[in-house]
DNA sequence: TGTCTGTTTCGACAGATGTCAAGACAGTGG
DNA sequence: CCACTGTCTTGACATCTGTCGAAACAGACA
């Protein structure tokens, strides 16, 4: 996909993917975020967000703004429960993210099907 | 009420750890940085600053500011070579910050000399 | 209907971030 | 010594981000 070219001219990953894999990134650079994906990686099940507010410790409305971030890129699913929304971690990307760094940092991507 | 679990306990990463990790995610959640990373990552060879400032097309002041970050979270080393200073990818890193990823993503960490 | 209850959205604010031009700084060579 | 060259640092500026309280919203239930 990215084509090395001819010669040793080493081109540039191009704007939009860098741009993609940042905004991966840019979703767990803040602490408070890496605390929720790694909560809920760990959870059996999805989490209300009372739960989160209560494990996490910060205002609830501050969490739900975390959480929207995290929906938007896809890190964490959401399910709505009657009057409540609960999230869970999407396994999907627990694949690709780990991936994604492969490629950032000049590794050769694991196969899909994989023995990664 | 929180804790002591009838079900599963689950404690919260601690927060050095997690601002940690956060530091890690944060270096690469800027598209160009992410192009100078993958940038690097490709080269046989450390880089000299003018040669990354081609390449990404951005001010010489802003791709420097951007490898102090870099460097400061050790993704990249730095080496200096008479008046000018030429960077390259930190193989280390390489490795560990994709582990990272899979622990936040709540996977088990690759073995350190893994088969992976 | 009205009132809970759980959650999102809004408004505000301090602080961080990305970018550039201009200046400072350190080797190298005349 | 002075000038040149490559790089870093500084100052400025616009934009983005994390946080909170307050308000809005929607489903459940009396």
């Amino acid at each position: 996909m990215i084509d090395e070219g001819v010669v040793g001219v080493a081109e540039l990953l191009d704007r939009i993917t860098a741009r993609t894999y940042a905004s991966w990134f840019r979703a767990l650079a803040d602490p408070t975020r890496v605390q929720i994906v790694e909560y809920l990686a760990r959870q059996a099940q999805a989490m209300s967000v009372g739960e989160i507010v209560t494990a996490i410790g910060l205002a609830q409305s501050t969490v739900s703004q975390h959480l929207k971030i995290l929906t938007e890129v896809r890190f964490v699913l959401v399910e709505p429960i009657g009057t409540a929304r609960h999230y869970r971690i999407n396994d999907a990307c627990v694949d690709c993210f780990p991936s994604a760094a492969d490629v950032v940092m000049g590794r050769p991507a694991p196969s899909p099907n994989g023995t990664r």
